[in-house]
RNA sequence: GGUCCCGUGGUGAAGUCUGGAGUUCACGCCGGCCUGUCAAGCCGGAGGUCGCGGGUUCAAAUCCCGUCGGGACCGCCA
């Protein structure tokens, strides 16, 4: 039916004849006897040259023979790939025609998202979505050879598996056989990948779909794709290791260059001047800590655990209307408030609370941030988390640049702490998951328990972060192989050895016959994807996505189901809640 | 659970703050003209329950309340 791609055809095609097939991407008639088609399919437009053209219309699918032939000089059309050429003489073959289209495809980026949704299909036709597909293809082929080259094996995981009540919220799927009881979907291949280590699989990798039920992101969709792997005999610089060459092979077939060596961070370093466990580097704006400044003032405000600041290079033009509007965010952030300070000329300053203030912490304050003349500087004071939260999301919303800005940014953030709070009963929370190795330094900090449960914040655990760009592209640990500690921690986390053996009984059972050390990572690929696209939105990288409510404005799924399935499975539906 | 923004012919925008006839612009669509265009051009035309519901008012796209849909974010996402 076709002997050539429209975009791919050249000068080096001229008196040939060829049959390209394609959608109507636009129509010039010039009279009855003369009209210029621009025919399209995915690899671009050719414009054929017919001397009929009144039964065509925009998006009807075309075959189109003729004798490709160079465009007179005066017509070559230099942002056409294929502007010198075009197809003569063409004689046409509908093959499809088509209803007016509810945007046009090639100004598919101005109009409403949810009108791109409810037609993808005509929205997968643009450039950008052929492109963004074809990448995310093109990465997914990179991070397969790059693992195979690496010696992993491919294993898939099931899809149905049980639910367990740690980490997000499952997606979960009624048993017809067992009625009254459920499978859930994965939120990661996580137990199935160190059960393979058991195994003697000894490096797994898959490209795994994760179902998660927590609320939608530019960044976050129920749905999405990550690769998963997992060594034995390794430890975290191993697994850093490979996972740089994945990354490196996926930017480097995206970009054509070659990512370094993937700086490392310390969680500790990244809070205390980023206020973030995903640092963007891309921009400078550091917190600054100022609590020496504060350490004797009489600003009620100021007396506080932690005491931090940013500045704003030239942002003392900032109204009072916008700086209104950052303190009230802040508020929403948890904070008591935010104290700016600008810089006039000769260290003058305007700031609300300046009278609060010495001379001396004023000029502490400037000197500390190296303020100048037109910088405006804010000031968080708080316990040290609330402090340094609010001030990494002010340092974004002040400082951010677009997606696309600032190149390929990856960073290691290591020695996440083991717990990221401690309960009411007095139990830490993990910050990772219950099977992420402390460090080996702060082991013995684990019978801290009873004497000072603060002390167990301060335990490091063998678990990092990848980040791009301040995306969190994933994260990966060293996993706890011995069966001794691990109930160790369960007891700590409050769960009872019962308890462990009802949640992950077959996890503590195999460790009984053998478990290598072992240690693995996931990162996300439509993150990667979108972020190498200079997409600001995984949805631009996902063929079919849902909205932010989790619905699909194409299917218009979730939908109800037939009475009859319900009973089949043994379920009632309660009366809406009013 | 919360904060903020958006919803006007098929599409995109302006109009909304400061109420006064569905008004305007561009693209698309339909018809006509047109033999070298490529954002083709020229002439003509059709097309709207201003998301939905309620309220205020002599009068509502515009003000108020609610609701639905979409988006960004906080919480959440071990």
């Amino acid at each position: 039916m076709r002997t050539d791609y429209c975009g791919r055809l050249s000068s080096e095609d001229i008196g040939r004849t060829v049959t390209v097939c394609g959608w109507v991407a636009k129509r010039r008639e010039h009279g009855e006897f003369l009209a210029f088609v621009d025919l399209r399919d995915h690899t671009g437009l050719i414009q054929c040259v017919v001397d009929h053209a009144h039964e065509i219309r925009s998006e009807y699918v075309l075959a189109v023979t003729g004798v490709v032939r160079p465009r007179p000089d005066d017509t070559i059309n230099a942002d056409l790939a294929t502007g010198e050429i075009e197809i003569g003489d063409a004689s046409v073959k509908i093959l499809s025609q088509s209803d007016p289209v509810p945007f046009q495809i090639d100004r598919a980026g101005e109009v409403d998202e949810t009108l791109r949704m409810r037609h993808r299909y005509l929205d997968l036709r643009t450039q950008r979505m052929q492109t963004n597909l074809r990448r995310r293809a093109v990465v997914n082929g990179a991070i397969r050879r790059s693992m195979e080259s690496q010696e992993f094996l491919e294993v898939e995981t099931p899809m149905l598996i049980a639910s367990t009540p740690e980490g997000a919220r499952d997606f979960v799927v009624p048993s017809r056989l067992h009625a009254g009881t459920f499978y859930a979907l994965p939120q990661s291949p996580q137990l199935f990948k160190q059960l393979c280590m058991v195994g003697g699989i000894d490096r797994y990798y898959q490209i795994a779909r994760c179902m998660r039920d927590e609320d939608l992101r530019a960044d976050r969709q129920f749905e999405f794709s990550q690769l998963d792997m997992e060594m034995s005999f390794a430890d975290g610089d191993d697994v850093r290791e490979i996972v740089s060459v994945a990354i490196a092979d996926a930017t480097e077939v995206v970009t054509g260059e070659r990512p370094g060596l993937i700086p490392s961070m310390t969680w500790l370093d990244a809070m205390n001047n980023y206020g973030s466990d995903k640092p963007d580097i891309r921009f400078g704006m550091q917190l600054t800590e100022l609590s020496e400044v504060f350490a004797q003032t009489d600003f009620n405000a100021f007396k506080a655990p932690s005491v931090k600041g940013i500045r704003l290079p030239g942002g003392g033009d900032t109204t009072r209307n916008r700086l209104d509007q950052l303190t009230d965010r802040a508020k929403g952030w948890g904070a008591k408030g935010l104290v700016w300070i600008k810089v006039g000329a000769n260290g003058e300053v305007n700031s609300p609370v300046a009278k609060f203030m010495s001379e001396t912490e004023i000029a502490g304050v400037l000197k500390a941030l190296d303020a100048e003349e037109g910088d405006i500087c804010f000031i968080v004071a708080d316990k040290w988390r609330r402090t340094v939260h609010v001030l990494g999301l002010l340092r974004l919303e002040l400082g951010r640049p677009p997606v696309n800005e600032g190149g390929y940014n990856f960073l290691w953030v290591t020695d996440f702490p083991l717990f990221e709070s401690i309960n009411e009963d007095g139990s830490p929370v993990p910050a990772h998951h219950p099977f992420t190795m402390p460090h080996e330094e702060d082991i013995s900090l684990l019978n801290a328990k009873h004497d000072d449960p603060e002390k167990l914040l301060e335990i490091r655990s063998q678990a990092y972060d990848l980040v791009l760009n301040g995306w969190e592209l994933g994260s990966g640990s060293v996993r706890i192989h011995k069966r001794e500690l691990q109930q160790q921690i369960f007891e700590l986390l409050g769960i009872n050895e019962e308890e462990a053996q009802a949640k992950f009984g077959f996890l503590m059972n195999a460790f009984r016959y053998g478990a290598p050390p072992h240690a693995g990572f996931a990162f996300g690929i439509d993150r990667l994807t979108a972020l190498l696209s200079g997409e600001e939105n995984i949805r631009e990288v996902i063929a079919f996505p849902k909205s932010q409510s989790g619905s699909d404005p194409l299917t218009e799924a979730p939908t109800e189901i037939d009475p009859a399935q319900l009973k089949e499975l043994g379920l009632r539906l309660l009366p809406p809640v009013t």
